[in-house]
RNA sequence: GCCCCGAUAGUGUAGUGGCCUAUCAUGAAGCCCUGUCGAGGCUUCGACCCGGAUUCAAAUUCCGGUCGGGGCGCCA
């Protein structure tokens, strides 16, 4: 490609930052748009999707899209060989084409009397073009058209589906909460590990998992890594963090559920369940003021298209939660439950159901700390002077929810060699085969606290999103192994 | 595992036994116009999930199948 004359300036991606200039492009089209006032007259290289390829005559406006925004490119037969430009102009939409030529401003458009003149557009006027890849047609769905196109067609289709701005945006988005998130908890002193995804056996009971074959021996793929970020903080490494799949053999079919989601999750020594509560809440209170601060423009993507939509969605506004987040301890949160006429007693679970009564209480945000040690894995810490209403054992495990969904949850683990045993056997686990974990504990164990938070279900809540399909990429579930 | 519901052009839909040679939008093909502005105008193309049954007549009713959707249960 054409060597910019240009020194090296960067290119300006799509929040700000610098994209190095490829050898496809000089500049990306939010650049040009944004800054065309800048750029009058410079020769720039330009490359994107077709979005809309108007003219039938001796000109063509070719509307381009790249990572970063959009642009027109101008063309006149009489300024291009004329096989580029009847190429470009019978080429089919969501072709990927280069157009080279200078940056100018937009003519304006007839306004009516009366009514104020837009802001300056800009656009290339073309001198070359070359169509990299050709698209087919028909697409097997719309990237810009109107009609509504169904969830399960799109995730068929999910590279298309992609190119639409709005779902560009939510996976920026899901971006920006890891790297907002892993910020934060640099700040506080954890580091990243990664735990094994095939392991030998069950390792915490209660949910059903994937089996496989491990050359000739069986093993099975991970439901969390829950234990090993414990032995982690057995061996001393103080607070650790992991981003990484989980993987789940139930037959759910919910708007919540996946068989395989990215957990967000952290083990943290000399800590109890109210130490990693604070961590979460000052976590999640980093992410929303960063996305806040930085990604309004990403909002306001999903805004365009919500508003849109038929009938039109209420805008999403990102409200920075503040500090400390409510905590609803289970046995009250049990009494608001009654409160509000549900047949609920001490010792049920907490459905969704329940929680949008709790919800109407709390919107938003909130900690449902101490819930009863018979509902929480053998690895959740217990004091045994805690006790319910009845005379149930308390646990310190707890759960954050939002509205109706829960989000996460964790808790103080047990560091106590004997107690564990002793969950394991009340479980109706047999402790033999946990040996490698229990193991861990005989040689010293500080006491620590964690917690597994789910990346997809806190994106729904940032983007508004009605069902955890819409905010993983390939999303794995009762039916769906494909793409 | 339980309970509902659905399947019509590439996409999204209308359709409740004959008016269906199947509606509309979007799309695609072509033409006209045009420095266009989610451009506009005209023409054309493209579909009833599969098998069986009822009926003079089935996209429409019934049975079976396949595929899919929603809810619940289950689920650190």
């Amino acid at each position: 490609m054409k060597k910019d004359k240009r020194p090296p300036i960067f290119m300006t991606g799509r929040d700000g930052s610098t994209w190095m200039p490829t050898s496809y492009r000089t500049h990306t089209l939010g650049e040009i748009a944004r800054g065309g006032s800048e750029l009058i007259d410079t020769e720039v290289t330009i490359s994107g999707y077709a979005e809309a390829i108007r003219g039938r005559g001796a000109i063509c406006f070719l509307m381009l899209r790249d990572g970063t925004g959009h642009l027109q490119a101008f063309l006149k037969k009489d300024n291009l060989d004329e096989e580029s430009f009847t190429n470009i102009q019978s080429a089919n939409r969501e072709s990927t084409i280069q157009v080279t030529g200078k940056v100018a401003q937009k003519r304006p458009p007839k306004v009516k009397e009366g009514e104020p003149t837009p802001a300056a557009e800009y656009e290339v006027v073309a001198s070359s073009a070359t169509i990299l890849s050709a698209a087919e047609a028909p697409m097997p769905m719309g990237v810009t058209d109107k009609v509504n196109v169904e969830l399960p067609t799109r995730l068929d289709n999910r590279h298309i589906d992609l190119r639409r701005s709005h779902v560009n945006a939510i996976f920026q988005l899901r971006g920006k909460i890891l790297q907002y998130g892993r910020e934060h908890l640099v700040t506080e002193g954890f580091g990243e590990m990664n735990s094994p995804k095939i392991i030998a056996s069950a390792s915490e009971g209660g949910t059903n998992l994937f089996p496989m074959k491990y050359f000739e021996t069986e093993a099975y793929l991970s439901q969390s890594p829950q234990l090993y970020k414990q032995l982690a903080i057995l061996g001393g490494l103080e607070r650790v963090f992991e981003i990484g799949p989980a993987f789940r053999a139930e037959e759910h079919d919910t708007y919540r559920h996946l068989n395989e989601f990215i957990s967000f999750d952290i083990e943290m020594a000399f800590a109890n369940d109210e130490d990693v509560m604070c961590v979460q809440e000052r976590m999640i209170h980093h992410i929303w003021k960063s996305v806040a601060e930085n990604d309004q423009n990403l909002i306001d993507i999903i805004n365009d298209w919500r508003e849109q939509q038929e009938p039109p969605l209420n805008p999403i506004t990102v409200d920075v939660p503040s500090l400390p987040f409510p905590r609803v301890e289970y046995s009250d949160a049990i009494e608001i439950i009654q409160a509000a006429g549900e047949n609920i007693t001490w010792g049920d679970d907490i459905e969704a159901h329940h929680a949008d009564m709790i919800a109407a209480e709390y919107p938003g945000f909130y900690f449902l700390p101490r819930w009863p040690m018979s509902m929480k894995p053998f690895y959740i810490y217990h004091n045994s002077d805690e006790k319910g209403p009845g005379g149930g054992q308390l646990s310190r495990g707890f759960d954050l929810n939002y509205g109706r969904d829960e989000m996460c949850s964790g808790g103080q683990r047990e560091h106590r060699t004997e107690i564990l045993i002793e969950n394991l056997k009340n479980m109706g686990l047999n402790p033999d085969d946990f040996s490698f974990y229990v193991d861990g504990f005989r040689f010293g164990a500080p006491p620590h606290a964690g917690w597994g938070l789910g990346v997809a279900r806190l994106l729904m809540v940032l983007t508004g999103a009605g069902n955890v399909r819409e905010t993983v990429l390939f999303p794995r579930d009762r039916r769906r192994c494909t793409p």
